[in-house]
DNA sequence: GTCTATATGACGATAGAC
DNA sequence: GTCTATCGTCATATAGAC
């Protein structure tokens, strides 16, 4: 019945590795949607459809199967990529010093990132909450870079007189909150319980229109 | 040892009612800081120092003891109050339509409660992932008056002609992620953790003139 | 109202057969 | 690699004495 998910076609049989990914995969659908303590590994191996000793020969415990899908969350291969490094349009933005395009894309990217993984969004609102110690590190290796990224623009625009004096790290601070905050109430609450349901777009045009005119000289 | 916290001196035992809040009381602590499910009755009976089988006198079940919790903070007595029912500054920034003081005073009275209260607010996000639906309930009593009361104030302005054209809805949503988003970064990180640590009256002055300056005219 | 004692079941984790 | 069976623990909830 699961055939098709399998990688292994030369054995017939699916490999420790893929084993051990497919576990991953719906550990992390559970955990985000029920938290660490919310979750049971019997629940983890049924969704899998194997038995739940099977979950504890991949993973000692199932606190290591929670580390183990954080760290592949925020270090692995599907680890969160920044928006500069991908948006054309973003590039494009720096290189003109338009400031409006600049924060319209990041914000855009951002807020398409956070409604494409919702999971892993969740996941790490969990785990902020819960305390687990890999959120901190996703947080203070992540968000530190981003602060750096839009600070480090905030400040050249202010040294070419574009931008008030103000400290770039508070702009910042209001500009992820528009976005994140946006993104976490869509995130929490379905369309039809939404307070305010507009395309991203509109949000990201919206946002940046108030922090470039929020900060400008 | 817990003579000093009775209020029924006459009878020389807590009565029930008294009982029953030092129950909610150490319930809220205890869920605020471990969640639903990461928080076991037998732990909130020897908060309050009785045994579990008290816990069940008061409350038929964990999750009605919950519930009771949840619905005295949403709409008890200590119900949360709207800063612009208790704030002078606030009614006067509104009466001499001072914008500026109008956004300080409400970013640095919100700002202020959610750190006075930050077991309710955990309370709260732990309620919005896991789905209570109560969390869902205050949110849309409280927070929708919020955004009519804001809302209404730039609207207002923009008739007077000193904002520009822009959906009130989206700039109050900007305006809120804005302190919420920095509350819930005081609030998930100690201080030797935070990437920002500045007084909140810093922080209300800086969204405020964001915001001001991003809306004007 | 308060306790001790316990029923009942779920949970994480292990043993051992195949 | 996979299973069934099971262990020990802890959870919620109840019974019944004082």
């Amino acid at each position: 019945m699961l055939k098709h998910l399998f990688n292994c076609e030369h054995t017939g049989r699916m490999s420790g590795d893929e084993r051990r990914e497919q576990i991953l995969r719906a550990a992390v659908a559970l955990f985000s949607q029920k938290g660490f303590k919310g979750t049971t590994t019997k629940e983890i191996a049924s969704a899998v459809g194997i038995s739940e000793a099977m979950v504890f020969r991949h993973f000692a415990s199932k606190e290591e199967l929670y580390r183990a899908l954080l760290d592949a969350k925020v270090s692995g291969e599907d680890k969160p990529v920044f928006p500069w490094e991908t948006c054309d349009d973003l590039k494009r933005a720096i290189e003109d010093k338009d400031d409006l395009a600049f924060f319209y894309n990041i914000a855009l990217e951002a807020m398409k990132k956070h409604q494409e993984d919702v999971p892993f969004m969740r996941l790490m609102f969990y785990s902020a909450l819960e305390d687990h110690s890999l959120a901190e590190q996703f947080f203070h290796e992540f968000v530190s870079r981003v602060y750096d990224f839009i600070g480090g623009y905030i400040a050249e625009r202010q040294r070419d007189g574009a931008f008030r004096e103000v400290d770039p790290k508070i702009a910042v601070r209001a500009f992820l909150g528009m976005m994140i905050h946006h993104s976490l109430n869509n995130l929490l609450w379905d369309k039809r319980r939404r307070l305010l349901d507009i395309p991203l777009e509109t949000a990201a045009k919206n946002f940046a229109e108030i922090m470039v005119n929020g900060i400008r000289a």
